[in-house]
Parts: structure tokens; C-alpha cells; sequence
DNA sequence: TGACGTCACTCGTACTAACGAGTGATGACT
DNA sequence: AGTCATCACTCGTTAGTACGAGTGACGTCA
């Protein structure tokens, strides 16, 4: 071996002088990796050193491997698609939420009907079991193909006496206008995480290795005490970051919350 | 062998297995698996392959291993503290930014000089190799133990002519409070992203295995038609999760960007 | 009683070996 | 010329084996 010798595990090492080797340009953003084969004669270690030096590397985002053609250097991946979670209002009161210019269904969204649960339940300021409209889309960015899963949850008690109660499948914008010409001043809040994405996640949004999902949930707030609607999307961090923006807030915090 | 059979490659059976197993309550969050020998008893499988399944869990975020204990199941993990982002000023025209009341600085910030780069020059409207303090702070937060790492980039056109080009190090509440009596009506745009830590950021944030790293960027607007200050904030997705509140924006969308 | 060494148990690392499976190019056959 | 079988190359999976290293309990010895 060459430049490997000191910290610990010997796949730690060949890990790092492959990191190394990236890192200094050797292997540039989607140039092909050694073969496993030139690897063990590179650095004189087993194939199994090998191979879990690669997936190290790969389970911190910076490879991909395909099967049959090799392991390729994945340039640090920054996001294609920013989606602005801003919410704009013109003079007629029609609502635009940034992206239903670019968004589209790719599948007729699926309807269906359920309940509040420990989650979702105290986010709509109602008990468990309360009666719901649930609406799921996949929607696929018409340029770059990112695909986001939307999730969307309207209260019985929201949509009694609207529209919403025949066609729950309305888009977001159009609940707002409808939300707004019955009389509610709407205002947003909304909280982000991440984290690893579920196997049945992982193939409806084609997510790769070490991709971690974004996941945002967006509560409606109108002129009553309690909030309307419940949405949640789902993106891959690779491919969307999300956008805010923040004006000073006049009244002194009110939403110092801990779950 | 007894419940596995099916789908491909016998660890993904073996995997499945203890995801079911897991599922169905036969192993509650916090309870430890059984030993690879043991699991290599039951399925009737190689090592290996038992450990390729563990390894599969664990990248999933489902598993903890801890060398010399064993293999225990980690419930979904919920995060634990929200950082609100929003802004507030008061009366006497102080900003309070959600949290400054509960993080503490461990070490004394690290305070330099920089330049920007082919990222953060642009997110500045600077061109690249432009003057900057920068300033790198360890927060936690007192009750949870969750750590933050925040940096904040001042270019020298902002720092000029004000305290911060003696003392860059202020706290970010009181950078704003300076613009302000500058004479800057400040606005803020921030973007959320997701991703693996680099290997030092999962040190110094004490991250564990598949958990993914919250980054938000924050660009601080005047009056004056390029961005004041930059703020990069990351986090573990496990441990925190942030919160936005959002209002209707009656200037139709100026912020359709694309990377 | 207290300190410490030992031991049994756990996962971590490493090697050898063999075969399966996906990909792409080459070349023969129609 | 076009189609398709073959082959070489890549990574994927599985088995078997050995030893290193962290943890905690138990028992011995002072």
C-alpha cells in the first residue's frame, strides 16, 4: 500500500485515501472509481476491505454504485429544484402557491377518508378520531423530474358547509381561496425535518443511496382558534431544498414550542 | 428458516424479517435484538448474511449497535426541540431570534477572516474572493442537549462604518438591531436543505448512524439592493426540526429561482 | 469489604473462496 | 445490414473461518 497506514480500521483507512484521492481531484464528479479489482492491487487489502471501504463512502452520499458498470464519484449534491413555500395572494384573492406552475400530477390524486391519529391529532388541534379528508399526489417537477408526495387533511369541521365537503380533491390554492371568500384571514405555520426515508419511500420518490428524505408539514390557520387544514410534504433532499421568507414579527413570540 | 423466503437476496429477506419482527412489536423501541448468533441460529443463515441485514436496519435509522452490548431497536425518532425562525422585534426596536434564550455558546465563537467562494458569493450578490468576517459558534441547548452549529458570514461592505467591523463576533439578534438604526428595513429569505454529514460535522454534532443533517441558510436584506449578512445553521434531523410561520405575500412571486 | 483480574458474551475487522447477475462490446450468423 | 449469442468485465451475494476489541459479571485475593 501506498498512502494508507495510520487511524484504526484498515477499511477506514482505504476509505479515507480514496476520500482523499476525490477530494484532490483524482477522481472528478461522475469520473469512474478503480474497479473493485484495481482497488485490492492498489492498496493491497481483500476484497471485503474493499467493498466496505466503498460503502462507507457510499453511505456518506459521496459514491454511487451500479451494478455491472462500476462506482462513480457523486459531485456534492446540491440541490437542483428550490420550492418556495411562500404564499402569495393577488388583487382577486386567487392564492398562488409557488410551484403549481412547474408541479404536475402524474397520477389522478387518491381520495379517501380517515382519522385524526396521535400525530396529527394535536397538529389540528382536535382529539384522536376525529373524521378527515385525506388526499395523496405525486407530483413530478416537469423540468428536473424531482417527485414530491403531498399529502393533504381536511377536518370534517372545515369542510362542513364549503365546497370541500363534494370535492375534498381541490387543489391547495384553491382551498385557500375557498377558506378566504368564507370569511377566514389565512396565515401559515409550518415545520421541517428530515430523516432516512422509509423502503416504500425510497421507491415512490426513486431516491438513491444515502439520500435523506425533506419533510414539511404546513398548518392552515384561519380566524378561528383552531387551525383548518394539515398538508405534508415529502421530497428528496438531493434533488429540493425548500425556501422561506421571513419578515420582522411584530408581536413577541408566541410559538415557543417543545414536543 | 421460518417466516423468509420470497424477494431476492436472502440478507434483504433475513432484513425484512426483523423489520417485521420490529413492526409487530416482538421487539419494542429500546429492546435489544438477539445476537448475531443467534439470529444466525434462527434464520439459519451465515454470519454474514446476518450481519448484512443488520447493516441494512441500521442505515435505515432502525437499529442502534453498540459494540459489545448488541443490536437495540431505535423507536422512530421523533425530533425533540423546534427552532423557530421566525423573527420578532419589539417595541423598542430589539429582534428577538426564537431560541437565543435557550442555546449557549460552549466555546468561545471562532472569529476570522474569509473570502467568499463559488456558493456563498453568489448567495451575497458578491463576486467571488470579496472580504469577510466570519464567525463559527457551537450552540446547545441547555435542556435537551442538542447541538447546533451556526456560522455567520459579514461581508466587509456591510461591517464598514458600524460596530461590526470592530466586534464581528455580535450575536446575530444584535447584528440586526445595528442594521436597523442603520437605517435598513430588514427582511430575511432562507432555504432549508438536507443531507450526510461530512465525517467532522457528525463529531462535532455527536450524530449517530443514518441520521441525516438539517442545513438552513438565512440571507439578511436591507434597503440596499444586495444582501446584508449570510447565516448557515446545521443540526441533527434526529434531534430538531424548524418552524416557519408564513403569510400571504401580496407581491406576486419575485422568488421563482432554479439552481 | 473492596479492588482487580478473568471470563464469557457481544460486535468489529479481515481473509479466502465461489458463484450469481447486470452491462456493454464484439463478432458471428441470418 | 441487421439481429442476436457470447464473452469479458463489473458489482452482488453467500459461506466459512479467524482473531481483535468493548462490556459486564463473577469470583478471587488482599
Amino acid at each position: 500500500m501506498s498512502e494508507i497506514q495510520r487511524p484504526g480500521a484498515l477499511y477506514r483507512q482505504v476509505a479515507a485515501a480514496i476520500r482523499d484521492a476525490i477530494a484532490s481531484g483524482e477522481y472528478p464528479p461522475g469520473a469512474p472509481l478503480p474497479s473493485e479489482a484495481q482497488l485490492i492491487e492498489r492498496y493491497q487489502v481483500s476484497r471485503p476491505t474493499v467493498r466496505n471501504a466503498v460503502a462507507a463512502l457510499r453511505s456518506e452520499g459521496l459514491l454511487e454504485v451500479i451494478h455491472g458498470k462500476g462506482s462513480f464519484v457523486r459531485g456534492a449534491s446540491s440541490p437542483v429544484v428550490t420550492i418556495d413555500r411562500s404564499v402569495s395572494q393577488d388583487d382577486g384573492g386567487a392564492f398562488t402557491t409557488e410551484g403549481a406552475a412547474e408541479w404536475e400530477e402524474v397520477e389522478e390524486p387518491h381520495i379517501y377518508r380517515t382519522h385524526t391519529n396521535a400525530v396529527t391529532g394535536p397538529q389540528l388541534g382536535l382529539r384522536e378520531d376525529e373524521a378527515l379528508f385525506g388526499v395523496d399526489r405525486l407530483l413530478i417537477d416537469t423540468t428536473t423530474a424531482t417527485r414530491v408526495l403531498h399529502q393533504t387533511l381536511i377536518p370534517f369541521a372545515t369542510a362542513e358547509g364549503t365546497d370541500l365537503a363534494e370535492h375534498p380533491g381541490t387543489e391547495p390554492a384553491r382551498i385557500y381561496a375557498l377558506l378566504a371568500a368564507a370569511g377566514h384571514t389565512l396565515w401559515w405555520s409550518e415545520t421541517v425535518r428530515a430523516r432516512m426515508p422509509l423502503p416504500d419511500e425510497r421507491t415512490s420518490l426513486q431516491l438513491q443511496d444515502a439520500t435523506p428524505l425533506l419533510e414539511t408539514t404546513r398548518v392552515t390557520h384561519g380566524t378561528k382558534d383552531h387551525p383548518l387544514i394539515l398538508e405534508v410534504l415529502r421530497t428528496s433532499a438531493d434533488r429540493a431544498q425548500l425556501a422561506y421568507r421571513i419578515t420582522p414579527d411584530p408581536t413577541p413570540k408566541l410559538r415557543a414550542t417543545r414536543t
